[in-house]
DNA sequence: ACCATGAGGATTTTT
DNA sequence: TCCTCATGGT
């Protein structure tokens, strides 16, 4: 790799410098299989690849756009290419970079929002904005839209504020403006017809406050291109190559964004689209899983590659996770191979436990051993459906002394000091941010309170101005009295001396100051709480942030875009996460709790969703299976705290659903008995590496052999006893599940091994 | 203006 | 169960 470097960087400069010579044949290619050579090679006209888990989609990607900079296709200004994620964007910047020898300057490289908003930045005045505009985040969203709302008496308590912002989400995300409503699309919300008004004065309110929120990043340029066509044609002079990743995840304005950038009058589309549809798992987030099952029809003649060979996992978890999925319709259909000549692996584990207290010993206790035998903690990952489902975990990993980190919990930007901070600093950069004012004008208290702040707006409206500029009007006209009057007057002094030293003293410098004489940083001193200094720390994190920065404005732009933070405690720990957040990831080990029926696939989905909603539980669980290279661990507990009571739960069909020579059931015999003393350990069986536990080894018995036949035992309407819910009567049997009636507990579904007749 | 109490709700969330 | 909110009392 390295020696190709030097050389490949040569090329580029030869590129940039606008003489396009055809390059030598170099060794970026090498080391790829046919379809991923030609996935990268096709570099004409439409293209589709499919790419299944761990079959190189990233290394496709990246050195695609390498390749066509380097066989002097395009400039690099000249290639659009879009991420879901920013951690994507980043990492294929970093790996084209690397291909290319330098970091290249100028890419049109980022998530659809980003690229959008610096889009937008450019054409703002079509939809009435200026080009400093500012970017809402939901907090600001929510606020605004309680204000709207007021006047309406709508009962908060059947339709909350929320639900209208997710009516409003979702018109953006299918490209609808106010304008483009038809009243049979507004029945979902409070009275018909009401959403959309709502809808319509918030985009106006947003105008006029000179702010969007982020789906109209995507909607304001999506209205921009459907309706300037010289602006369309600038970008279709610019981007001659596009390529997209996720693209099963995109949803329907990202689609008709994709679809105005890459149609031209002449010429052919050069749009490649990587994705998977089998692991499509945000629909409810508006994705639509069509896009990529439509992409021949919206692309004539276009090509598709599969790539199937897999380079991540054993074959028994590939084996394992194909059949599951197989269980799907309407799969445009791949095959993973495994791309590795090594072990053909373990079997995927599936460990029947007692309740979630159990699931967690064991977990963790198999975590231990794994340590013990000298494993990484950062191969290992719980996922699980949920996210509250990780507080057993960390309890049990915190009582073990075992480093874990959970992966997307409260996030950096969303914490209640940051966001504070954040708008102390929106405010600095510009007064007129009503919204940001709004937060922090009595933050820390200074005696401005909801009657106080209504007369501001009374007044802010009737002059046309912002809210500090009527703040700033009724210090001077002594509307403002009592305690409230001095803190407000040397609040607005700390802004205006803020502003003047700005370019002279620097940004940085100035934030500081301002939060220390706004009083905020000393409201956190004095807070007694035990988290307060972890959240002083947090300030002075994001002050160190605001130092690579050459700009507050630069700052705001990108923490609104970019809302995770690095995470720089690349330390050896055990990753938690949501299913969801795992996607694109891989471990050596994974283990899945939690797979009965009702939590995964999650009762809530299937309700909503039906069948649908029930195939996108299966390609999340599809997407859990394949993030293992060595090692899946399923686990599922007879018995599960929901909220306040006790529920007995049944394995989630997702377990009968892998074929059963590439599972292999563990540890229910012991756990049936409640001999949690000795709980079983998940690696008793055999050594790890394990070729031999798979093939020699004699094996635990299956959960069927040493179960007593149940519907053998039990017979309808026998009297039975189970040791969570006492007696109860046998009212249904369905192979090894029962249904019983309860006399205490009501009726339930409960595996038949957990109960005994009674006498 | 601020605090205390109770009802109600509770996935997944790349941006 | 536990957290967030809206409401009423001081």
């Amino acid at each position: 790799m390295m020696m190709g470097v030097t050389q490949l960087s040569d090329i580029f400069s030869g590129l940039t410098s606008q003489d396009p010579a055809p390059a030598p044949a170099s060794d970026y290619l090498d080391r790829l299989n046919p379809e991923q050579r030609l996935a990268i090679e096709t570099t004409e006209g439409p293209l589709l690849i499919l790419a299944g888990a761990g079959t190189g989609k990233t290394r496709v990607l990246t050195t695609r756009f390498a390749h066509i900079l380097l066989t002097g296709r395009a400039r690099p200004n000249q290639i659009l290419a879009v991420t879901f994620t920013n951690k994507a964007a980043r990492e294929m910047r970093e790996r084209v970079g690397a291909l290319l020898g330098t970091p290249p300057e100028g890419l049109w490289l980022g998530t659809f929002h980003a690229i959008c908003a610096r889009m937008l930045r450019r054409h703002a005045e079509y939809v009435g904005l200026r080009q400093n505009f500012t970017i809402l985040d939901t907090d600001d969203q929510i606020r605004l839209l309680k204000q709207i709302m007021e006047p309406y008496r709508i009962d908060t308590k059947r339709w909350p504020p929320q639900g209208l912002l997710g009516v409003i989400q979702r018109w953006k995300d299918r490209g609808l403006t106010p304008a483009r409503i038809t009243p049979a699309e507004d029945t979902d919300y409070a009275g018909n017809g009401i959403a959309r008004r709502i809808y319509g004065e918030y985009q106006d309110r947003l105008v006029a406050l000179n702010a969007c929120d982020f789906g109209d990043l995507m909607l304001h340029m999506l209205e921009i291109l459907r309706t300037q066509p010289d602006v369309l044609a600038q970008y279709h002079r610019y981007f001659r190559y596009i390529l997209v990743d996720e693209y099963q995840d995109t949803n329907t304005i990202q689609h008709l964004w994709l679809r105005l950038l890459a149609k031209r009058d002449q010429g052919p589309s050069n749009i490649a689209c990587v994705g998977d549809d089998d692991q499509s798992i945000y629909s409810w987030r508006g994705a639509e899983v069509e896009n990529i099952l439509r992409f021949e029809h919206d692309y004539p003649g276009a090509k598709i590659v599969r790539l199937e060979r897999n380079y991540r996992s054993t074959e028994q978890i590939l084996a394992a996770a194909a059949g599951l999925i197989a269980h799907n319709d309407g799969r445009l259909g791949k095959t993973l191979r495994s791309g590795r000549e090594d072990a053909t692996g373990e079997r995927v584990q599936v460990i029947g436990v007692w309740d979630s207290d159990e699931e967690a010993r064991i977990v963790a206790g198999a975590i231990e051993q794994l340590r013990a035998d000298g494993h990484p903690l950062s191969e290992i990952a719980i996922l699980m459906r949920a996210g509250f489902q990780t507080r057993p975990f960390e309890e049990r990993l915190m009582t073990l002394g075992l480093p874990y980190r959970v992966v997307g919990g409260l996030r950096f930007y969303e914490r209640a000091e940051i966001r504070d901070a954040m708008a102390y600093m929106r405010v600095l950069a510009q007064p007129a941010d009503d919204l940001a004012f709004e937060r922090i004008i009595n933050v820390p208290r200074r005696g401005v309170g909801t009657a106080a702040l209504q007369k501001l707006y009374v007044q802010a409206r009737a002059l046309g101005v912002p809210l500090s500029a009527a703040v700033a009007h009724q210090l001077e006209t002594n509307a403002i009295k009592g305690k409230a009057r001095e803190a407000l007057r040397e609040l607005m002094d700390v802004f205006d001396h803020a502003r003047d030293r700005l370019s002279s003293d620097g940004h940085v410098v100035v934030v500081e100051r301002m939060l220390e004489d706004s009083q905020y940083l000393a409201m956190w001193r004095n807070d007694k709480s035990p988290e307060a200094p972890g959240r002083l720390d947090n300030i002075r994190e994001l002050i160190r942030a605001l130092t690579d920065f050459g700009s507050l404005a630069g700052f705001l732009e990108h923490v609104s875009l970019v809302m995770d933070a690095e995470d720089n405690s690349g330390n050896d720990k055990i990753s938690l996460m949501t299913l969801h957040g795992a996607k694109g990831l891989e471990f050596d080990t994974v283990f899945l709790p939690g797979w009965e029926e009702g939590v995964f696939p999650s009762q809530r989905t299937m309700d909503e969703g039906g069948n649908k909603g029930l195939e996108e539980e299966r390609r999340l669980a599809y997407v859990g299976l394949t993030r293992a290279r060595k090692r899946a661990i399923i686990l599922h507990a007879a018995n599960r705290r929901i909220y306040a009571n006790w529920q007995s739960a049944i394995p989630s069909r997702f377990i009968e659903e892998i074929p059963s020579e590439h599972v292999e059931h563990r540890g229910q015999a012991m756990t049936e008995r409640r001999q949690l003393a000795n709980a079983p350990s998940v690696f008793t069986a055999g050594p790890i590496h394990a070729r031999a536990a798979s093939r020699n080894e004699p094996r635990i018995p299956r959960v069927t052999d040493v179960l007593p036949k149940p519907s053998t035992n039990i017979p309808l309407g026998a009297r039975v006893f189970h040791q969570k819910f006492g007696y109860g009567v046998v009212i249904g049997v369905d192979d090894d599940r029962l249904a019983i009636n309860f006399e205490k507990a009501g009726e339930k579904r409960v595996m038949a091994g957990f109960v005994e007749l009674a006498s």
